[in-house]
DNA sequence: ATGAAAGCGCTAACAT
DNA sequence: ATGTTAGCGCTTTCAT
């Protein structure tokens, strides 16, 4: 019983080779017994893996066998924030949820690889055994998305960075999507208005966010959508320099909460736009605790379009995010000998619905 | 570019022998530059990862790595379900948001190893390069299961199956869970009851369990759960083999609905229990569209303590599902030279809300 | 149907 | 501070 459990413990007693002595066969009739079994004798391969089990061999060494067949048979995941995020953020579950699809399609395996976004050791990168890596939105000079790109494999991102050489890309238009947005609320007459975006660089930054910040960003996704709603707002004479632009480190509702507080306390707009769900359903908490109608006293809408989000019957703009995932994972795993490198922009949907309408001074 | 590309594509060019050749020295001293930056001048050290990027030397290979230290560095998951199920249901998010929290900790990777349930190839398992597994909730006498005892490297289980030699597990106790669910509703008056429970046997069976099939399930957690219903209710009198128990293999909210459905057009029952907060939430839906006031006329209760039964304010059972997640990847990496096998089961709590109330005799 | 030979690429004693 | 030696455990042509 202890000795079972010690036999457990990672000590490794038999390999193939000493089973093969043991049964005065070569080493391949042992490989061939479980890597292909139509290579030898039916009763051979019974004897093979019988005496396996009395000798307490456990099958090929997968590590081993990873080195010689060079295939790992796992597909890294990178992620801007620490592991555990991933399965805190509503849009990034979705997003590992079609990742996970293709991969089971393709029966690989799906690493998630340990960054701490402190100790900047691109270590965990580079031990990583594995096929090709996705990186799901990561900021522009990252120490870990370049330890991936040091890597002989494959890589996809989604969404960011854009613009890497020889890199698949996934993602959506950020700067249209946003476009969009401002359209609809300047059509509905909103000209005083205010926007919570998400971080815009590494360094913590909880308060406005300056237009020279906004294009310095170094989270492209954020900086397009800003850069989408300053067009689609200038087209109706919107002077974006007045624009108050409330920045958020954390990607919370509290946050979100927070931000709109601080945006309210010192503007007076009829619309506060954001660059996610999460946010924008913090910013309607605080309007209901603040006793601010909405959509009456002021709009509120928001980016991705979470579950959540339907419920809130916030409007946002829709994003597929599981298709990003799925189309992510084939892209990585299902290139044939295409040399070129793709970039994949998904379709995005206004989802108008009641958080936003027409402003104050129209109705 | 298009040879960066190549480069990219898994065409592993330099070796760390060839660079060590290159530059006139061991590979010893190659192998030190990276892993070891103390056992050699600073200039040497320069000088050889200086001339890796002019060859195109993208470091020690992971895998070689592996096989010589006997670390992977990653933990395998292995789920009941498909691998895209665990970003669908929010208990297992909740439960992997814990475990990726230990990983992190420790600086491990989290390798989701692709199971099909339909396929049973075990060989995912076999080919996991890991070093150790966490097995979720898993029904007795699985296939891949089974794969995963066979490797030598250490388990931790969660919840099921429990009673594994020499396998750690964390849960909680589900009898006991359910003993007090009853006597809360059968403190309330309620004789009269119906229940909704999970799939029992790995085969499909949408509609009533015979006691005998209850007893049989596959799944030691239903099993136990119902164990505890039944305890719990035979306290106040009522008589099992009358209860009426609707099973669904899908665990949606929309099976929840259909078995409620199914349940109240043949039985008049004045609460529905259910062992999951899905399976309640679809059935307090179901309520809603049939008329059914809840709890006035009828109660429902969960499982769980999801964040959606909060906002449903769903009567449930909670376990702490984080903390599950994380104390089984502490069992699994902060082992010392334990040699017996433990088992952790954490604290539930009966969580009395607003869809359970006195039964319609009573009122 | 089975075997022999030749590594896959690396690290860890142990020397020097 | 650097080199020597000795594998880690396996798969895969190519022969027989």
């Amino acid at each position: 019983m202890a000795e079972a459990l010690e036999g457990r413990r990672s000590r490794r007693t038999a390999t193939l080779a000493s089973l093969a002595a043991e049964l005065g066969v070569s080493r391949t009739t042992v490989s061939n017994a479980y890597n292909r079994p139509d290579q030898l004798s039916p009763a051979l391969r019974r004897r093979v893996l019988d005496t396996a089990r009395r000798l307490g061999y456990p099958g090929p060494d997968p590590v081993a066998r990873s080195l010689r067949t060079r295939k790992a048979g796992a597909v890294g995941l990178l992620l801007t924030e620490a592991l555990s995020y991933a399965f805190r953020d509503p849009v990034a579950v979705q997003f590992l949820e079609g990742l996970a699809l293709a991969c089971e399609d393709n029966g690989s395996g799906l690493l998630l690889v340990p960054v701490s976004p402190e100790a900047d050791d691109p270590g965990a990168v580079a031990r990583a055994g594995v096929d090709g890596f996705v990186v799901y939105s990561m900021p522009d000079d990252d120490d870990n998305f370049h330890a991936v790109l040091e890597r002989p494999v494959p890589v996809v991102v989604c969404d960011q960075p854009t613009a890497v050489p020889d890199v698949d890309r996934v993602g959506i238009d950020d700067h249209a999507a946003m476009v969009d947005m401002a359209r609809h609320l300047a059509g509905l007459g909103h000209r005083r208005v205010g926007v919570l975006c998400m971080r815009l660089s590494t360094e913590r930054n909880d308060g406005f966010a300056s237009v020279e910040r906004q294009q310095r960003a170094r989270y492209e996704v954020q900086r397009r959508r800003l850069a989408g709603l300053r067009e689609g707002f200038a087209e109706a004479g919107v002077d974006w320099s007045a624009v108050p632009v409330v920045e958020r480190y954390d990607h919370s509702e509290s946050a979100g909460a927070s931000a709109a507080e601080q945006l309210l306390a010192q503007h007076d707009v009829t619309a506060i736009v954001c660059t996610s769900d999460i946010l924008a359903l913090g910013a309607l908490r605080h309007a209901r605790t603040a006793g601010r109608a909405v959509p009456d006293e002021i709009a509120v809408t928001g980016f991705d379009g979470v579950p959540a989000a339907e419920r809130a019957e916030l409007t946002t703009i829709r994003q597929p995010t599981l298709d990003k995932g799925r189309a992510a994972g084939e892209l990585l795993l299902d290139r044939g000998d295409r040399q070129r490198s793709r970039t994949l922009l998904l379709p995005t949907e206004l989802l108008a619905r009641a958080t936003s309408g027409p402003a104050r001074e129209f109705r």
